[in-house]
Order: structure tokens, then C-alpha cells, then sequence
RNA sequence: GGCGCAUUCGUCUAGAGGCCUAGGACACCUCCCUUUCAAGGAGGAGACCAUCGGUUCGAAUCCGAUAUGCGCUACCA
């Protein structure tokens, strides 16, 4: 490749960081990486009344939380800076410049609601709109009238109106539009600020970015920009468009879904890591067996042409399975350094844990490591473990086919257990408990749901004699002397 | 309405004329393991490859039309 390879994202700051955009930048990503080349970020922040600065900040924060990192950037600088297209606003003026003294563009003084009711009237008569270049051969006269009444013009670019504009697209091959289908798009609105189809241009161009990988939305606005990178006399760089990601429903992914922002994900305790796996394998494959990959083997394996050009619909179950998946693949030690947090947010661990709690937290996080698929499950599958009263339907220590009766029997023979083992481990826990059941007549089943219940305050749990073990003995003496208590008075249910 | 793009199991996809009576994964169902829940193992069901027509000895793969979905049609990006 005689080009260094030069791909950028150039998200625009009005909201937080969606996931449709987040594998835009993954892709682009891979594909500089892959290639050896530049990754860089470029602001879109014309759009004034939107924009802000905390969006910004969330959008870099989500972008590293990923995992991916840039060469260029707002934050960063570079050689082909500002990063910020509100800063390079004279560099489009000299543009516009240009292609007006060279008779490209022309400055319009319709207002908009000319242009509307131009609209309504195309629409009326059942035919499609095209700007009817009404202020394209203004006379003197005419112009000094509209700046008397003091309108502020747009510029305007002048489109061919014969022939057709083909250009090849990475992923889509050669797509083509016939011209009289364009329209004559303002490319500087009446404020002086450049709209998206003429910052785009002169930026990919300045910032000489090789390849323009964007959403496929973006394929009808390609043979306008076309016409622009030409008329300032830029080759265009080579393109490609990726299909979008939607809801199971099909439509545009929004947080009607449940989460579209990936700040969401990172809130709900997705690993960066498997979201990016899963991200990546919307819209490509590496081939018709694996999909696990680590970060490095994406970039040793993505290959733009092995990206499908059909929409795919954003699964949050098979992303949760893949959560899953990295979850129970993160060492002992990973996973305590990972949910930590979410055991604080929900204030069963304190802010800063001294040795002892974080011993404890260490000898928790076995039992729920292979059962945890978003770490912020994590707060729900321990609470127990951490808090000292335990709420719960003193009916669930009766289990099916038991009576209340054999329920009192049970806890009473745990509790002669718990207080009479030598070592409080699993291995004598067992030896003391498992053969009661025969005793009383009891499924082990029905044995240790009862002692589970009274013990965690749940039927659903990790395994019994664990838990225990970890729980330690004052606790379990504790918590089966409240069970007896809250044990319903007879009668079978 | 016009133009553009797309169309393989519910979902993500493999497939680049014969290897396909279409393969894998998630989800689903059954069984095994088992102390509940997971995890794991073994099976199963699920796609007439949108439809119709053409090219070809042969088509999911090539061509055309139709249908459907999405996008663009902004002084938004």
C-alpha cells in the first residue's frame, strides 16, 4: 500500500455514544489497525443547538471503555488538527469561497418557509422537489432588494443536472445514481456555518483520510459529496458502507430495547471485551465456525470484505450468552477487581474495603462466578452474603411434599450440625448433614432447600454447603435459629 | 411519490454455479449430570435460500421483474 491508511470516525456530539456508531468506529478501527494505519476522531459539532460538551466527554469515555484508541483527536491534537469543526469554520468559508468565484455554488436567499411551501406544492402535485434554482441568476437589483429586507443567504452547490455519478463501494460494489435526481444542496447555511455534506468533504479531504467508512444511510448523501470533492478539484476517497444495526424488531435500535447507548451496556456490567466480540460479529464473520475473538485477533483477522451488506438486528440475548461467556473465562482475581464496583454501587461492599472484607468478597465470588452473566447481577446473587437480616416468605422453608413439621426436624438437625462440626468447611458439613436426610425421611432435595432457604433466604443459591462454609458458623447458627422462628405452625401446605 | 440499498432457520451468520436433501451460534424443546440455580454433555425441532420468470447439463449462488423492509429526498449529522 503506497498510502498510509487513514480512517477516521467523526461522531457528532448530540447524545451519548449509540452502539450503531460504536461499530462504525470498531470497524474503522480494525480496519487501521489491521492495515497499520491512522485511527482518527473529528468533532461534527455544527450542529449548534445540540451539541454539548458533556456528550462529548461520555462519547471519548465510551470509546475508550471499549477499548479503542485514536492517533488523532480532540483531546489529543495531530498534525491535521483542530479535531473540531467548529474551529476550522475558515477553512470551509475559503472553500465556499471558491466554488462561488468559480461559479459552483451560488448564494440563495429563499426563506424557509419558501423552500417549505415549495415543498408542500411538489408534494401536492405528486412530483419530487428539486430546488428550482430560482436564485441562481439573481440580478443586482434583486440581491440588494433581499439584503435590504435583510435575509441572510445560504450557499448553494450547484449539482450537474445530465449523465449519471458511479462510484465503487468496499462493501456494496458499484452503486449508481442517475444526477437529475440530485438536488442543488446548500452546502453553508445563512449563519455561515457549513452544513454536513460540505464539512464532511473538505475534511476527509484536508485531513487526506484514504477510506470513509460509514453507516449505509450515508450511501444516497455519497454521489452528492462526490460532486463537491470534484468541484474543488479532491479526488474522493474510496468508500464503504455498513449495514446498520436494529432492534429484534427491525427498526432503527433505540432504548426502547432496553439500551442503545453503550454507556447503557457498561452500566448494566457488559465486559468491554465481549462487547466489542459481539459488535463485531454484527455484520461481519470471520467464517462459518468460530466467534470468540480477542481484541488482537479482530485486527489480525478483519477483512472489510467479509462484511455483509444486510442490517442486523442487535440480540441482547446472544449478547448476554457471550457476557457470559467472557465472565466465566476472567481469573478469580479479574472477576473481584470487576464487580467490586457494582458490590459498592449497591452498598454491600464499602467505598474503600479494608483486607478482611476484601477476603471475604475473594471467598464469595467463586460461588456465583460461573452463574453471573452481567456483573451487575453480581449485587443480586450475593446480597446475602453481605447483609446481616435476611427478609424473606418463612412459607419457602417448607418445600414441595413437606410438611412443617419435618421442617423443624430439618433445621433442627442443621443446627446441631453447624454447632457441633469440628472444622466449618464443606467436606464436614456434608459428612453431617447429607445423611439426615435417610434419617428423616427427606430427598436431599427437600433436606437442603430447607437449610438453603433459611440460610440465604432464597431457594435459588450456590451450593449449600458452601455457601455455608463461607457464611461461617455464628452466621448459619444465627440465621437457622431465625428460621425456626419464622417457620409457619403446622398444618402442611 | 421519486431514487438508492437490502432480502438464507425467530435472531446473528457460513455459503462466492455442482462439496447444500443448506453448515455453525444464540434462543427454544428433550434427556444426562445434579442439592436449587447456573455451567457442562448428548440429542431434537427450526430455512421449500422473499416471490415469479430466465440463463445453464446443473442456481441459495448469474440475469430480470414483482413484493417487502430500510435509507435519502433538511439552512441534522
Amino acid at each position: 500500500m503506497a498510502n498510509r491508511v487513514r480512517v477516521r470516525l467523526a461522531p457528532s456530539p448530540t447524545g451519548p455514544l449509540h452502539v450503531g456508531r460504536a461499530r462504525t468506529a470498531l470497524f474503522n478501527w480494525l480496519f487501521a489497525r489491521h492495515n497499520g494505519g491512522v485511527f482518527v476522531l473529528r468533532i461534527e459539532d455544527t450542529d449548534r443547538q445540540r451539541s454539548t460538551e458533556a456528550n462529548l466527554v461520555s462519547i471519548l469515555d465510551s470509546l475508550r471503555w471499549l477499548g479503542l484508541d485514536w492517533d488523532e483527536g480532540p483531546d489529543i491534537g495531530g498534525p491535521y488538527g483542530p479535531y473540531f469543526q467548529m474551529q476550522r469554520l475558515e477553512t470551509y468559508r475559503q472553500a465556499a469561497e471558491r466554488l462561488l468565484a468559480n461559479g459552483a455554488a451560488y448564494k440563495c436567499y429563499c426563506s424557509v418557509p419558501e423552500l417549505e411551501a415549495m415543498r408542500q406544492e411538489a408534494k401536492a402535485a405528486k412530483v419530487a422537489f428539486r430546488y428550482p434554482g430560482r436564485c441562481l441568476r439573481l440580478t443586482r437589483e434583486q440581491i440588494a432588494q433581499f439584503e435590504a429586507e435583510g435575509r441572510r443567504p445560504v450557499i448553494r452547490f450547484i449539482v450537474p443536472k445530465e449523465g449519471t455519478t458511479t462510484f465503487r463501494d468496499m462493501i456494496h460494489g458499484d452503486i449508481t445514481v442517475n444526477n437529475s435526481e440530485l438536488d442543488d444542496l446548500v452546502i453553508v447555511k445563512s449563519d455561515g456555518i457549513p452544513t454536513y455534506n460540505f464539512a464532511a468533504v473538505i475534511d476527509d479531504t484536508t485531513m487526506e483520510m484514504t477510506h470513509v467508512i460509514r453507516g449505509d444511510d450515508h450511501i444516497a448523501n455519497t454521489p452528492k459529496q462526490i460532486h463537491v470533492y470534484r468541484a474543488l478539484g479532491y479526488t474522493p476517497p474510496e468508500f464503504g458502507h455498513l449495514p446498520m444495526i436494529l432492534g429484534l424488531d427491525r427498526a432503527k435500535l433505540s432504548s426502547r430495547h432496553g439500551a442503545a447507548a453503550v454507556t447503557d451496556f457498561a452500566a448494566m456490567g457488559y465486559l468491554p471485551e465481549a462487547m466489542m466480540n459481539y459488535l463485531a460479529l454484527l455484520g461481519w464473520s470471520y467464517d462459518d465456525k468460530r466467534e470468540f475473538f480477542s481484541r488482537e485477533e479482530l485486527i489480525k483477522y478483519f477483512d472489510i470484505s467479509r462484511v455483509g451488506k444486510t442490517g442486523a438486528a442487535f440480540s441482547m440475548q446472544k449478547l448476554e450468552w457471550m457476557n457470559g461467556a467472557y465472565v466465566r473465562g476472567l481469573s478469580p482475581d479479574a472477576l473481584v477487581v470487576r464487580a467490586l464496583p457494582f458490590l459498592q454501587e449497591a452498598g454491600l461492599v464499602s467505598a474503600s474495603p479494608p483486607p478482611s472484607e476484601l477476603a471475604y468478597v475473594r471467598q464469595v465470588m467463586p460461588l456465583v462466578h460461573e452463574r453471573l452473566k452481567r456483573l451487575a447481577e453480581v449485587a443480586e446473587l450475593t446480597d446475602f452474603f453481605f447483609k446481616e437480616q435476611l427478609e424473606y416468605d418463612g412459607a419457602l422453608l417448607v418445600g414441595k411434599g413437606m410438611t412443617a413439621d419435618q421442617s423443624r426436624l430439618a433445621l433442627e438437625a442443621a443446627q446441631a450440625a453447624v454447632a457441633s462440626v469440628d472444622v466449618f468447611n464443606v467436606p464436614s458439613l456434608e459428612a453431617a448433614i447429607r445423611p439426615q436426610a435417610e434419617r428423616l425421611g427427606l430427598s436431599t432435595g427437600q433436606l437442603f432447600g430447607t437449610i438453603r432457604v433459611a440460610v440465604t433466604g432464597r431457594t435459588v443459591a450456590p451450593p449449600l454447603f458452601e455457601t455455608m462454609a463461607v457464611l461461617g458458623r455464628e452466621r448459619c447458627a444465627r440465621r437457622i435459629q431465625q428460621a425456626l422462628t419464622k417457620l409457619p405452625s403446622g398444618i402442611p401446605r
